[in-house]
Formats: structure tokens, sequence, C-alpha cells
DNA sequence: CTGCATGCAAATCTTTTGCATAAGA
DNA sequence: TCTTATGCAAAAGATTTGCATGCAG
């Protein structure tokens, strides 16, 4: 990869992302950085989000239901994927052994990554279940 | 949904998904399918894979590089998406100890799915580092 | 018969890319 | 000045969908 040279649009991207826990895809965050630049194009937010994914600075996130999503946390955690709604959250309340476990789980003899996803419902989905239990 | 009826593609997809252990994609599939069904189309391959996986009877793997690939096997384990190549593989060799652990993982008060996803390296390009490494 | 499933093609949606111009070092 | 980044638009993929016809129940 060639030298990366320093870019406004760049440094928008990776503060919007790391100012937020949700974890908007491509589309959303190109709509959110057109406040500040309204001529940026999709292409470049795209093309920003690989050079970031790939320098560590966010994650890269392709588990969605459709479009991938992009997180500016880069400490070790876990997310959950709604299983009803698609939506992506953090993952913190795993104890320390399952964390330690699973960050040791080898396979063709390298450790796996500790980011790893998880399948169940999102805090509004379970009250919704709830509602429709009554 | 509307009741299904019995359709001869939707069981040759089935079939071909069961006999596998490798995770093809809906293309991949079409391709084998059009052996038996010269005339299939890929529409009619996609409705069927999301009928069989809304039925629980194939499961959908989202976490690919491009696009999704599909898993006959519906028994609880879990998949090793390698970080350079792409390839899934099912893991088998997580020690009960974690697999337990995994399944007792709860979030929002649900127990979250088994089915999740690990980054790693698939064992060809294992090879292909240890090769460079030299 | 009646309605769901299919084949075909067009439409959507997401992401990538080519190219001329603008901006960073 | 030299090289990378950008904006724009077109292209490329993957997946979905509308519609007339075919097949299962």
């Amino acid at each position: 990869m060639a030298t990366l040279k320093h870019s406004r649009q760049r440094e928008a991207i990776k503060a919007y992302l790391m100012d937020r826990t949700d974890h908007p895809t491509a589309d959303t965050i190109y709509q959110a950085i057109r406040e500040t630049f309204p001529n940026i194009s999709l292409g470049t937010v795209y093309r920003n989000l690989a050079f970031l994914a790939e320098n560590g600075d966010i994650i890269r996130i392709s588990c969605g239901e459709h479009s991938e999503r992009f997180d500016g946390n880069t400490s070790p955690h876990h997310h959950c994927i709604c299983s009803v709604c698609g939506r992506v959250d953090d993952i913190f309340g795993l104890n320390d052994q399952i964390i330690d476990e699973l960050a040791s789980i080898r396979y063709n003899g390298s450790i796996l990554g500790h980011q790893t996803y998880f399948y169940g419902l999102c805090s509004e989905c379970v009250e919704k279940q709830k509602t429709l239990d009554k």
C-alpha cells in the first residue's frame, strides 16, 4: 500500500465513527459526513472505510443482514446481531473467563480472532416479544 | 408465510446442501442444480434458499467476504472464516467446556445462538504462510 | 380448479472502479 | 512538483421482484 496522505474527509469519517456506539452502514456514514462535506461522494466514503479498516482504525462488521457495518471501537469486544431486526449491539457483559477462553481457542495452530458474533435478540425485540406473549 | 407446496427444485437444493461439507454460494448451488434442472433460474434458487433458511432446514452464513453462503448442516457447530482467503470451514474441535459456556451465554435474558463465527486462517493459508516464513 | 412455484428479465441495492481534477507534502 | 485523494458517473456483483405460465394439491 502506498503511503497515506492526510485528508479532511478521512479524518471526519474516523471521528464520526469514534463518536458513536452504534454500527452505521457506509450509506449512513455518507449521509452524516455530507453535512460537513456536502460534495463528498459515496465512493470516497467506501475508499476511506477500506483504508481505515485495513489500518486497524475501525472494524468492519460483515455479519449484517444486507450491507456491511463499521465500528469505531477497536478494543476487544463482541457483537450480538439481533436475529429479528438485524441490529448489531456491542456485548460487554461476557465474563472474563469466557473471554479468555475464546481468546485462547486455536485453529490450524493459530489463535482465532477476538471478534466473534453471536445471534440473539436486541433489547427492543425482547420487549416486543414480551408484549406479544401476553 | 403461505403453506409451502412440494417442489422438485427445492428438494434438489436441499439434498445438494445436505450432501456437502463446504459452504457454497447461491451461484455455486445454481450451477450445480442446473445439471439436473437445466432450466432452473437463479431467482428460484434464491427464493428456495430463503424458504429453507426460514424453515430451519439450512443455515445462512452471512459473514463471507462477498456473497452469502449456505450450510446444509444444521447441527450446532461453529465456523472459522479465513481472514486471508475468505474460506468458511466448520470448527468441530472446540472443547466441550467452551461449547457449553458459549451455549449458556445470555444477553437480554435470552440464550444466544450457538452459531458463532471466528476469524482465523484456513489450513491452506497456514501452509502458504509457513512457506513464506522460510 | 386454485394457488403457490417457476422461469425469465428487469429492477434494486451495495460496493467498486476509471478518469480528470484538486489537494497534501 | 509529484503523488495520492476526491468527485462524478459508470460498472460490476449480488439479490430481489413483477409477471405470465406451469405444476401440485
